[in-house]
DNA sequence: ATCATGGTTAGCCATAAGACTAAGTATCAC
DNA sequence: GTGATACTTAGTCTTATGGCTAACCATGAT
């Protein structure tokens, strides 16, 4: 329910930027903190803010402050609801349902909170 | 062979925009000259042909001059190597190798000539 | 040859993106 | 309470993006 409908527009274009893949990517085997995070970027501690602020507003990460750390993780929901338009789309573009159903079979197996969703 | 690989920045970087985001989705349903694209965006010629510019950089289309018109047609491959990456990513982020297996199954129920192409 | 049609090039403008430095705030460790 | 640590905020700079108009080139029809 606190789902505030995933914007393609933001989510593609924070995925467009490789260094913010490179943090998603680090973000996927675990929680981070924002320093942390920026070492491996050798980029200036705001600059990685900003990068974090654009993931957080497509909503591909989450974060959290405690004392004085503010801790990332990613948001998985958002990618699988990405995933999902590509699939989407390929499908339609290869002129077939195949692709859909072995799609839906995927979303059948996981079943679980975040659901189809067909708001699109 | 003809596959000068893909590059996510500038994928997602075209898809980051509705306009060209409609103008792929149109694109999936055929082939179409451009002035036909253009229209229903109502934007300037040369503004469309900006947009169509950034979408074949990524390889998401691909067009044809015949005469005075130019074709402009969907490349499924693309879409397919960026939604594989999705899965990749969302197969980590949840932590688990079911999402890889239910991927890798679709890569098999395709097998044809667009296959998982490892050479990336 | 002339003219309309369909696309292309060139150039302008406004805003947004990505990076930085410098200075500020808020813990936590002494 | 002092000082180090971990972010934050504010402001600047450069380049990219998305939109336009105006003028140009190429092709098809008359």
């Amino acid at each position: 329910m606190a789902n505030h409908d995933p914007d393609l527009n933001l989510i593609f274009q924070a995925l467009s930027d490789p260094t913010r893949r490179a943090m998603l990517a680090r973000l996927g085997k675990g929680a981070v903190p924002v320093g942390e995070l920026a070492r491996p970027t050798g980029l200036a501690l705001p600059t990685v803010m900003r990068h974090l602020g654009v993931l957080e507003q497509a909503q591909l990460i989450a974060t959290e402050k405690t004392g004085r750390t503010r801790m990332c993780r990613a948001r998985p929901e958002t990618l699988a609801a990405t995933a999902d338009w590509l699939a989407e789309q390929r499908a339609i573009w290869e002129g077939r349902a195949d692709r859909l159903e072995a799609y839906v079979m995927t979303l059948m197996q996981r079943g679980d909170a975040d659901g189809p969703d067909a708001d699109d």
